[in-house]
DNA sequence: TTACGGTTTTTTATAAATAAAATACATTCC
DNA sequence: GGAATGTATTTTATTTATAAAAAACCGTAA
């Protein structure tokens, strides 16, 4: 079937929201215009024209492109329409390996779980390769993969490997009070004590918002190796807080406490006392993670 | 073209050294044997004894398998037909990619890629997002992909993360009295003195000892992402060696007795002064590195 | 009755095909 | 003459096809 069209529906629907905010009857600019907007190239961004141009929303005719009336709801592509297929399927992928609770050492097939997600095999094989440097599963040559596990050696390799890296790049944060990384800390103190106002039920916006200071954090190091590591850890860790839910909330709110601690020092620039405060934070961390790991 | 009988290329040809060891008219085992020593499924055995049959190396019929003759240079399959098109792709693509002198943000094109190396687009994609790790280059969506050079910052940050996780496994190490990495770092310390004893033009063998002695250490931490990234590490590595060809052998005896040093101490138990003389090494490891950027 | 060999089915490795999207080139209009 | 449009070419994203290799199945002989 090749491709499905998802960059142009993108850019049309994108499109449709620039043009609502203009009055019907104005001109609109040139098509390279339209590229540098969207982030598109001439190709689709003509396309785009001539798709609003037949569903009568615009008029174009070489220059001028008039708009006739603004775009409704029915006018958009849905939204499942304009995903790519490559992350569509990383996301199930990511929902399949790491909420169905597969035992150590499970044989994965490419084809049968291309017919169980419902996406080509290729993809499949993809999806697989870049999976295999988060450590969960391997490649036996000429046959199947192995889902390795995840086991309690595994959560111990991961928060040694995260907090070798993150003790460092704290380190180097609080080293200078001119750090570059200090404006988002800012902004991420703002974002921790607004969620900690919040009831019970914005708890569910934690895990986002742990993931964003952990990277945060490794970011502060200017390394591109912390960088990917504190992405793919990211990805493991978003899934496993779905995995223990007794005293989540409690939990929850204890770590943002946590990480306040942490913001408010490093921004005073008291860098001892932030030091501290983030060993206690990524022991509790630890012990979270560990908690929540089959003992077989 | 799909596939051209590597696997049973390379099978064969392991049948033949080990039927070499035999004498002719003696009886072979069963097919189920010969998968085990072969690593090869039962298909492909069969396939093997069937080629080797015709050759009139052996007589088969049913479970009586009798060697005629002793095989010959002439009946194996040259070198080059056995090597995997994904195996000898990636050593093409790591020649080109780390010894053509690419200027930072120059554009990497797959189809123009694959058609250099003659070799398909799909595997071409494979070897640049696996490669992607490394941190070399990056994917711009719907487009080419970039190289972003190995310039001073890389070299700075592959060193920082290379210090931050060798430092670490070499202090576990030395923790342990009874490392299971012990052993090998035995016969560690005998190749390093070999190598050592030999003259001038043995030294092209160091770049290989190097990423093992390195890898070794990383080992004793016992951590899946110490071990990923050391490999990865390895390979960047040893293209370097291949930059600055100036005082290269003085370069790499005295980097081979900075090892031994640290082999020593370590088998020794004196943890403090191998931590010390490991510290040297990764500073000289460092400024070698250094020395052989562009400074650009 | 069980281990081995013959046969069939499934799965992987690789290449090729196809449409979308990007880019390069040619043309027109101010 | 230069910037915008119209057209052609190249490149990427995705699927499909094919043969090799593995695995499963089944019968048979020691």
């Amino acid at each position: 079937m090749s491709r499905q069209n998802q960059t142009f529906k993108a850019a049309a629907n994108q499109a449709m929201d620039l043009f609502s905010g203009l009055e019907p009857g104005c001109e609109l600019g040139t098509e390279a215009e339209l590229c540098d907007r969207l982030e598109i190239s001439r190709t689709t961004a003509r396309n785009v024209l001539s798709h609003l141009a037949n569903l009568g929303i615009l008029e174009w005719e070489g220059r001028r492109k008039v708009l006739l009336r603004a775009p409704t709801v029915a006018d958009r592509f849905p939204p499942e329409d304009v995903a790519l297929p490559a992350e569509r399927a990383e996301h199930q992928f990511h929902e399949w390996i790491l909420r169905t609770d597969l035992p150590p050492n499970a044989q994965i097939h490419e084809s049968e779980l291309a017919r169980q997600l419902g996406i080509s095999v290729a993809l499949v094989r993809d999806l697989l390769q870049n999976f295999r440097v988060s450590g969960l599963v391997e490649k036996n040559p000429n046959k199947h993969w192995t889902f390795r596990g995840f086991t309690r050696d595994y959560a111990l390799e991961m928060c040694d490997m995260r907090e070798l890296i993150e003790r460092e790049a704290m380190r180097r944060l609080c080293a200078d009070p001119d750090h570059p990384a200090l404006p988002r800390m800012v902004e991420m103190e703002r974002l921790h004590i607004n969620l900690l106002a919040r009831d019970d039920s914005a708890m569910t916006e934690f895990p986002a918002l742990d993931a964003r200071f952990h990277r945060l954090v490794c970011s502060a190091a200017r390394n591109r190796f912390y960088d990917e590591f504190a992405h793919r850890i990211s990805i493991i860790v978003h899934y496993h807080y779905q995995w223990n839910k007794r005293d989540e909330t409690v939990r929850n709110r204890e770590a943002i406490r946590e990480h306040l601690a942490v913001i408010q020092a490093v921004l005073q620039g008291r860098s001892d006392e932030a030091r501290d405060a983030f060993d206690q934070h990524l022991q509790t961390a630890r012990e979270t993670l560990l908690a929540s790991v089959n003992w077989s």
